[in-house]
RNA sequence: GCCCGGAUGGCGGAAUAGGUAGACGCAAGGGACUUAAAAUCCCUCGGUGGUAACACCGUGCCGGUUCGAUUCCGGCUCCGGGCACCA
């Protein structure tokens, strides 16, 4: 064992002995428990960043410990290969997509092998491979025969001058990224998954998450947004529109019909359109609407406007005329494009109302309680404990006695019905991109639109293409779309959109259970053996989408009798972002200059606190932008790998889990990772002056003295508290704490006797243990040292010896009126009414109830005594 | 705008059944060792007052429940994540 703490030789043997071994690769082994422990694979941008390492230590952490706990483990990775960034620095670099995403997953791939990650790497997985798609198509010519995928008309974003479709996240403040132009919604034909009938079952079988954030499962519910309510259909007033028809809307509140004083219509909704065409006032506001992004959050902070079509609908209650509005606020493709307005008992109709002084009619009411403008918020937001009236003969009910008498009507005169409906949509999967997975479709002009059969698939993505930003190349390249209908042999055209990258996200972790299975997607008795995954880690940014998107996959592959659970994954955990401060100056033109923190020098007062900071290189002064998530545009990342050269693998991993618990935010500190490359040096130094004095017999547990006891009672406290923090609660940060502080004393204590040493013995194969599955590589090296030969990753998790947590007096706290006034030491034998009448003596007890009467003494055995006086 | 979170010393964080606020670490200050530096070790370290013992205040803000609230309840403020084509 060498003297220093020599990290690179540390890990480089550790690392090569388990390659060499081939200590990760797990095949099923009937009779033993599986632990599947999956973090959500990386998309393959360049190299490594923070979160990255945040992400797969935390899964290697928990996969080492539970192999600690007996388990065969299974901890896969792979590449989330397909994906805008690779066309983008295709356009920058004038190098094909797939060129640039194979060269970083072999960068990347080496840098999460220098992190010693007990990868299985026989299983990884790379999802723009054919072997890989091949089988996604494979599962869409299914469904789509199934009628699980079908086609409709999709909104999406227009760059009039790139002649091309654009992501939300290419839209800026209403204008295209590249091109600088206004941005225009064009409807186009898409496909989509009919996610919405598995809304239920995956609202319902949500319960059976336990394993899954109670934040994630509500945010899901709410996404998914079951809501009861009615359709209710407005006839048109012929005299206005023209024509016989009728305007169908839904609404949660059916109860408040009697309130409704107008409705609104989409800008793409048939009246508006037939409105439009003598009205050139209305046609400019219809054009106006689809300008624009169409991202919700756009659509939902814009100005709320609408215009009048100067048509009318019949109030199927009432028979009275009802104006139509063509509003920017109404979505077209959510529900029927058109809503009903309560301005008395809605916030937005009732801000739109004011705004064009359309009439408000209240229809609730609460005892003693008068309706006027400024008590508005009340009327809507509370529907218990109210009242109808205003309205006819439904006065004087409740909510669910308005709805139920109002409802009852609309059926009885067939202008209505009650409707449980979700918030959530189809999943619309088409994208006019290069980079995606083609779609398996044949357009034939006889026979529509065709499934490739099973045995021309993988239609395969051509890789040697460099897209130039405009339009998708798939349908500039007749070699790829020219082709032969498989039905009726005639010339036909392929689809040249590609899938949505969450489609090939949504199905990988099953994939790892047979990842080179030819027989089809996945082989079942593989998945059923490891599914479903037992932990499952990633960003919290997965909260709804992705993590939802596989949920609903799990279920249509149940469906085909692929996998037998009902869900893939167990335990969730979401960490939280790595982040760190910013920095920067203001350029003339008004923007703004990023500064790295590694180039930048802090200046503090004489308390520490910071004051300012300035540019290493030109020693002036710079503006501190407080801390943010990790990115390119504030340039703030710090990399990795330059603190893996430094410290090494170990001293990173350790620094990432003591920072912050996992689902907190982790701010970067280059002190802190110095704090835990000291920490262990002082384990090494101990382990190294232990080992060198020669390894002492064992421990005699029956004759310590006092002193022996308190360190055996340290080491067992340390195995007590990590064991929950790590098993159970997924706290690595105070896991950590409780070895550093074992350390603390196993530092300091006696190495007098060959008992004391071998308490050191204990106590540093404790901390080695409760180490391993954090800092493997010294833990390997360390083990050794300490005299073993067998393998550190199949050790047993250390054992609490209750018997060394006895202790014989214990300390108490004694409180007058809450407040602390004392300590006292007690047996731990004492009763009740000996811990009170010692705290009734204590000195500072005494001054404190000086001419007092004690009214109460409240005793919390083992902590504390309450003097309550006055 | 809507949904979901978060806020504790100079900093990261701890307090996992309502029971000692600040564990553990970082930074800082003082000291030891050293020719010197690094490394290492020891001491101090929420604020105010006090020589001290100690006292009072203190967990984003306002209010409530309780013998006792960082923890529970009501109302806010600010920061972050998501909003269906970023992954």
């Amino acid at each position: 064992m060498h003297e220093q703490y020599q990290f690179r030789e540390i890990e480089a043997a550790a690392q090569s002995h388990w390659e060499h071994q081939q200590s990760f690769v797990v095949r099923e082994q009937a009779g033993k428990d599986t632990f599947y422990c999956l973090s959500m694979f990386p998309y393959p941008s360049g190299k490594l960043h923070m979160g990255h390492v945040r992400n797969y230590t935390i899964g290697d952490v928990i996969a080492r410990y539970q192999r600690m706990q007996g388990k065969n483990v299974l901890q896969p990775m792979g590449w989330d290969a397909f994906g805008m960034p690779a066309e983008n620095a295709a356009m920058k670099n004038q190098v094909a997509p797939a060129k640039w995403t194979y060269e970083n997953i072999a960068y990347m791939k080496a840098q999460l092998k220098s992190l010693g990650l007990g990868i299985d790497w026989t299983r990884e997985v790379t999802t723009c491979k054919p072997d890989y798609y091949r089988w996604e198509q494979w599962l869409f010519t299914k469904l789509f025969e199934k009628g699980v995928i079908y086609r409709k008309n999709g909104t999406v974003n227009w760059d009039p001058v790139d002649q091309t479709v654009l992501a939300n996240e290419q839209v800026i403040d209403g204008r295209g990224w590249r091109s600088g132009a206004l941005i225009e919604k064009r409807e186009i034909p898409m496909y989509y998954f009919r996610i919405t009938a598995y809304a239920e079952e995956l609202l319902s079988s949500l319960d059976e998450l336990t394993g899954w954030p109670e934040q994630v499962k509500t945010m899901q519910r709410n996404w998914i947004g079951k809501s009861f309510g009615a359709d209710i259909v407005f006839d048109y007033d012929q005299a206005s529109i023209g024509i016989e028809g009728q305007l169908r809307v839904y609404s949660t509140r059916p109860d408040t019909l009697m309130g409704a004083t107008y409705v609104a219509v989409a800008a793409e909704h048939p009246l508006a359109q037939r409105a439009a065409e003598h009205n050139a006032e209305l046609a400019a506001f219809i054009a106006e609407c689809k300008s624009g992004s169409v991202a919700e959050a756009d659509m939902a902070t814009m100005e709320k406007k609408g215009v009048p079509t100067g048509q009318f609908v019949i109030h199927p209650l009432t028979g009275d005329k009802l104006p139509v509005f063509v509003a920017n606020y109404v979505l077209w493709g959510y529900g029927e494009g058109a809503v009903m307005a309560v301005p008395a008992h809605d916030e937005r109709d009732f801000a739109f109302a004011n705004k064009y002084s359309l009439p408000i009619t209240q229809v609730y009411a609460a005892e003693g309680k008068d309706f006027s403008a400024s008590e508005w918020q009340e009327w809507y937001a509370d529907k218990s404990g109210l009242t109808t009236l205003n309205s006819g003969k439904y006065n004087g009910l409740d909510f669910t006695g308005a709805f139920d008498a109002i409802v009852a009507d609309l059926e009885a005169s067939n202008h209505g019905a009650r409707k449980t409906q979700f918030r959530l949509r189809d999943w619309g999967i088409s994208r006019q991109r290069y980079w995606g997975c083609p779609i398996p479709i044949i357009h034939c002009d006889s026979c529509g639109d065709v499934p490739v059969p099973e045995d021309q698939l993988p239609v395969v993505l051509p890789e040697d293409v460099v897209p130039d930003g405009s339009g998708s190349p798939l349908a500039k390249m007749p070699e790829f779309y020219s082709c032969t209908c498989p039905k009726c042999g005639q010339p036909a055209k392929r689809e040249t959109d590609t899938m949505d990258t969450f489609v090939e996200s949504s199905w990988y972790y099953a994939r790892y259970a047979s990842p080179q299975y030819t027989q089809g997607m996945i082989d079942p008795a593989a998945a059923n053996h490891w599914l479903p995954v037992d932990q499952y880690i990633g960003g919290i940014e997965h909260a709804i989408l992705h993590l939802l998107y596989a949920r609903f996959f799990h279920k249509l592959m149940r469906d085909e009798g692929l996998v037998s659970s009902n869900e893939p994954f167990k335990n969730l955990l979401t960490q939280g972002m790595v982040v760190a401060e910013t920095y920067y100056r203001t350029l003339e033109n008004g923007g703004k200059d990023w500064f790295n923190p590694a180039d930048v020098e802090v200046e503090r007062d004489a308390k520490a606190k910071v004051i300012g900071a300035k540019l290493k290189s030109d020693g002036l002064p710079v503006e501190i932008g407080g801390t943010e998530k990790m990115s390119k545009s504030k340039n703030n990342g710090v990399d990795p790998q330059a603190m893996i050269d430094q410290y090494g693998a170990d001293t990173c991993r350790l620094f990432m889990m003591f920072a912050a618990p996992p689902e907190m935010s982790l701010e970067w500190s280059d002190a802190g990772v110095e704090g835990a490359s000291r920490f262990l040096r002082r384990v090494w130094r101990l382990a190294h002056s232990h080992a060198s004095a020669g390894l002492p017999a064992a421990l005699d547990k029956a004759s310590l003295n006092d002193e022996q006891k308190a360190v055996r009672r340290a080491i067992h406290l340390a195995i007590k508290q990590a064991s929950t923090d790590i098993g159970q609660y997924h706290k690595f940060n105070t896991a950590i704490a409780q070895v550093m502080t074992l350390m603390n004393v196993l530092e300091k204590a006696s190495t007098a006797t060959e008992q004391d040493r071998a308490l050191i013995q204990e106590g540093l194969e404790t901390v080695t243990l409760l180490l391993a599955p954090i800092t493997p590589h010294i833990g390997h090296a360390l083990w050794s040292a300490l005299g073993h030969t067998d393998e550190l990753l199949d050790v047993s998790w250390p054992a609490v010896d209750e018997s060394a947590l006895v202790q014989d007096s214990l300390t108490l706290v004694i409180q007058v009126n809450g407040k602390l006034r004392g300590e006292i030491q007690v047996p731990a034998t004492a009763s009740r009414e000996e811990v009170e009448a010692a705290a009734r003596q204590n000195e500072n007890v005494l001054r404190f109830i000086d001419g007092l009467t004690i009214r109460k003494v409240i005793v919390v055995p083992g902590k504390l005594v309450n003097i309550v006086a006055g």
